[in-house]
DNA sequence: TACAACAGAATGAACGTTCATTCAGTTCGT
DNA sequence: ACGAACTGAATGAACGTTCATTCTGTTGTA
């Protein structure tokens, strides 16, 4: 009768799931005011009251979004790693798992990116969406305390190894530049130069 | 119409400058959708309707604007730089240069961040401010002769030693972070250690 | 008087949101 | 087993508001 392709589960979350992809997309495409519920509504095929049975309303809508999406990556940037790793070893398991996820769920990245550099997003789920990092800057504070790592605030770590993946995957996803594995790998040395000590 | 050739443009340009300088502040604040034209009038102490004497529509109201702001950037990222300077000292140059727009100007730092990662601006007026950079662009191509610089993609070169300041620059205007002059020259040194050979 | 700069009200399109209604599926009395 | 009663997800036309842009009249100046 109705879609059988997935078991129970795809039903009760089909709709909701659908218009977290059509926001993703058309957020992306012209940003988050720009993007009308309707537009968003009829890409996910879904009738705009619909809409506001899952989500109190657009900013709600956005949050949601916003901090699904940032727990998906960061369950990706901390894939396979473990904090009983040596320093450089878990860094670089991280950061490659960091780039893998700007490169291959293109969407979710960019969607990501234009949250964390606009007004769009409120500080309460920008705030939320930063918990997700900790592993992250415990693994530097470990990394200075053996002197491996220079004594510089995270922010700045973070600058200089992290951002720039997002300039490298906005570039690329504007057709100015194609990324390969040998790129990848240059990049995670550059990174790695700028806070090794 | 603009753009008179007699003295009295401080004030046939006042309006226009006071337009230009409400819009700035206003898409920093709300984003380039969510500032009404009339908000930009009110700030600027003008009517609605002056606007469209100066602008032809929004969309070339923040053209201009990004077009005038990118130009003032770039004369203050090349101040007092010379092509004849040895590499690492033309790189040191203009790296304290942008770092001193980003962290002085800082309502237009942040308006060309924001133009930068979002769909607001369209491509060719993308493309006319990236003109803008092509002294840095031969800098790194001269280094690169010289193996001074990683044999990389100049985008890889600017995501790792110049985009990592637009993050500095954004953290410590949402209060996060106070940046000093010491910060600034690590992170001059690991602008420089991720790019040299 | 003539003309350009300007103000502010007016306009119409587009938006976010609501709500009366429909519809598919489940429950329950028989 | 069967249909009437019920449930809540889903719809889409309609509403009030907001916005970019235009229109009309006023002001200042030569």
């Amino acid at each position: 009768m109705r879609n059988d392709t997935k078991g129970k589960e795809a039903k009760a979350g089909s709709k909701r799931e659908a218009l977290v992809r059509a926001t993703i997309q058309l957020v992306n495409n012209s940003g988050f005011h720009a993007t009308p519920m309707s537009k968003i509504a009829k890409l996910a095929e879904v009738s705009p009251g619909t809409i506001y049975l899952y989500f109190e309303n657009k900013q709600d809508l956005i949050n949601q979004v916003y901090i699904e999406v940032k727990t998906a990556f960061s369950a990706f940037a901390f894939k396979d790693y473990d904090a009983s790793l040596p320093v450089a070893e878990g860094f670089r398991k991280i950061w490659y798992n960091i780039a893998a996820f700007k490169l291959q769920e293109v969407e979710e990245a960019m969607f990501l990116s234009q949250c964390d550099n606009t007004p769009m997003m409120d500080e309460p789920s920008r705030q939320e969406g930063l918990k997700h990092l900790r592993p992250l800057l415990d693994l530097w504070e470990r990394g200075q305390a053996e002197q491996l790592i220079r004594q510089v605030s995270p922010f700045m770590l973070y600058a200089f190894s992290i951002y720039p993946i997002a300039f490298l995957m906005n570039v690329q996803q504007r057709g100015l530049y194609t990324i390969t594995q040998e790129h990848i790998d240059h990049a995670y040395t550059m990174a790695w130069n700028s806070i090794k000590l």
